[in-house]
DNA sequence: AAAATTACATTCTAATAAGTATGTAATAGA
DNA sequence: TCTATTACATACTTATTAGAATGTAATTTT
């Protein structure tokens, strides 16, 4: 095989199972050995395509990660040819109640690594805020095209709004882990649904 | 000085400190050597106190963490001769404005430890879940007073209601971490008052 | 075809981890 | 007062970690 695309696959390998564990067991809780033993590769192999243990962090939210939040929440956002209040209920509740029962029970990738970020790391927190702050603008520009259309009341706060469904959805995410009970996302969804139809006009 | 009260001050001195650690860290990120460099005490101590991580974990999750949930949100909700809808503005927005800037910045202690449960460690999970639904429980109890008194909608789902209450709450102090900028949190405490506001009769 | 480079594997090092064993001075109980 | 126990400190073991050094077969370049 040729080597540029033998390399591209190793690494491409080495990404994927570490975002796997990352999400099961947390970064810190990952040891490179853990994840060089479940791509079946060598130690060796993993110096050789990254620098260290913050490198491939990083490249996992910023490739992983970043496909995720662009291909679930981001894109849905852009086909908005029907009615807006309706394209928000569905990427923020509908869409939840078709995870898998593993995505249920380990929560948002995005947002358990925020829960890991201390006080030093401020890498990873910039990393993640560049995501969020993508899935903000294309959310608030969502709301925007809404009130044009008189389909949301003007004097909401698009910015606003937009922040707020992103802190609900991580939050259920995160009490939805701990609970481990459906129940929780269905309460949640009936609120969500509310709060969204309190926008409309 | 009396060996029951040195030995209760050293384990407090162990539990505090630790608390602070993984607040700070993360608990993953907090070793054991960590917390005794902070102490100033000896292995030994520790391990004579305590058996194992995981106990001291647990520990800090029922004392500290469950005292500040109590102390912060579960009891301000039982001072409940004003008016509801203002009580719950002031307990989850108000209250927020008010955090320190390191509080800001390192979230909320359990919704951090949220993001660094597992697949396999159900132990922590559990413990936190009694936690929330302490939480909640009281949080029904005041929207169902709120009912009662003709303050807040009747049609209103109290269970629902609490926990997205909760989850919208948990999820800022999440994005506000990654954010580092309280406007997130002026945009959030705007939307969750209009939320609020939503549920007034 | 020879030389250079790549993509790893193997081996090693130095640090740090969790937890145990042992020692000791102070306190408590008999 | 003698003995037992407590509250630690010190020292040790074993496992695991991140990462560096070295080796090697396959591929690429010249």
């Amino acid at each position: 095989m040729k080597q540029e695309l033998k390399s591209k696959e190793t690494q491409d390998l080495i990404i994927n199972t570490s975002f796997e564990l990352f999400y099961e067991k947390g970064y810190n809780a990952t040891s490179i050995p853990d994840i060089m033993k479940e791509t079946s590769l060598s130690k060796g192999a993993f110096y050789h395509h990254f620098k260290n243990k913050h490198e491939i962090g990083t490249k996992v939210i910023e490739v992983i990660i970043r496909k995720r939040i662009k291909e679930g929440f981001i894109n849905p956002l852009t086909n908005n040819d029907g009615n807006i209040p309706k394209l928000l209920k569905y990427v923020f509740t509908n869409r939840i109640k078709n995870y898998s029962d593993r995505e249920k029970a380990l929560g948002c990738p995005a947002n358990n690594l925020v829960g890991e970020i201390g006080y030093t790391d401020q890498d990873f927190r910039v990393i993640l805020k560049d995501l969020f702050e993508e899935w903000r603008s294309e959310l608030i520009n969502t709301i925007d095209i809404g009130k044009k259309r008189g389909e949301i009341k003007q004097e909401i706060n698009s910015s606003a709004t937009a922040i707020s469904l992103i802190c609900a959805f991580e939050g259920v995410r995160g009490v939805r882990k701990v609970y481990d009970d459906d129940d929780i996302f269905d309460e949640f969804l009936e609120s969500m649904g509310l709060f969204i139809n309190s926008l409309t006009a």
